[in-house]
DNA sequence: CCAAAAGTGTTGGGCCTACACCCATGT
DNA sequence: ACATGGGTGTAGGCCCAACACTTTTGG
């Protein structure tokens, strides 16, 4: 169930110095993305971790790193409101590897006991799978599959677990 | 304190029949608007409630009802989220007079005694103003004027007074 | 038996809706 | 006095973070 949506459109005068340029700037969320190729695609292409650029490793011409962290914010909120994030999990899939892809993409560890009730406490969000067992160690999980509902409530939040950090002044 | 948005691009193929034309829809929040000139702005031109559009007393052309119930229901959410609200107050308002304007737009009535403590919580949100007076008919109301606050938190919530309505299915 | 992961129960606090109630004014 | 709107107190409910605890596996 990939995605592709409208992220905005960055228009300002002077974002280019070689003159006025205006980008309509897309978001997609995807699993398992093939690498781009060079000469194809654009001179040259590869693909780069956010934390590479967000914290200053790489860095992007232009305003580009300003979209880049738009596009990764509504990516993030992308999460909390639907169930994109299976997509990224083996079509079976237990509620500990879910919640794997909610850590990478939040960047923050979550309670395990909270966030499974939370998942299983969302109608449609996940379906059971066939016999429950499976896992390395430790107890076997039951295992799931996506389950019909695209759009989660109530949302998944991102404070959640861990102490919510209120943007209070 | 007015606001402009980009609202979003609207491109689909054959929105206007007449051949591809890719629209930037923008979204300005201001209050007392001067009526807009035919012949400067456009061939015609004037303001039009927006309960006229969306119950279908007045028809638009192409996709323009899409990008105006688009363009309202993030006036809606602004107002959740930001000190907007109170530019359509006058400088010094009552905070009933405030929640007019959220009924407005949200187009739902509020309890007043709990819309009155919401917006007293939100930090940085009203500053009171002067001598606590002044009103038209029953006990005089406190007066204030916007904070310094423009982003709210806690946000304000449409489901805030009255039932919540939850759209789980 | 011990470690480790899955899953369950419970408690305490915060926030919110609803509503009873008091306050200050106009008529 | 009484109607009208301003403003305060509070009870019950829901949700949620935190954490104790039980279950089921591998070593």
């Amino acid at each position: 169930m990939p995605h592709l949506e409208q992220l905005g459109v960055y228009g300002e005068p002077g974002r280019d110095p070689r003159g006025r340029v205006i980008t309509v700037a897309h978001l997609a969320i995807a699993p398992r993305l093939p690498e781009p190729t060079a000469g194809t695609d654009a001179a040259a292409a590869g693909w780069t971790p956010v934390d590479q650029i967000l914290s200053g490793n790489v860095t992007l011409a232009f305003d580009h790193l300003r979209i880049v962290r738009d596009g990764v914010e509504r990516a993030r909120s992308k999460l909390e409101s639907s169930a994109l994030g299976t997509a990224f999990c083996t079509e079976v899939f237990t509620i500990s590897e879910l919640q794997q892809v909610y850590e990478a993409v939040w960047g923050t560890p979550l309670d395990p006991r909270n966030f499974y009730r939370k998942v299983q406490s969302i109608p449609g969000f996940l379906l059971e799978d066939g016999p429950p067992r499976r896992t390395g160690n430790g107890r076997p999980a039951k295992t799931y599959r996506s389950g019909p509902r695209h759009d989660l409530y109530p949302p998944m939040v991102r404070s959640a677990d861990g102490p919510a950090d209120r943007g209070a002044e």
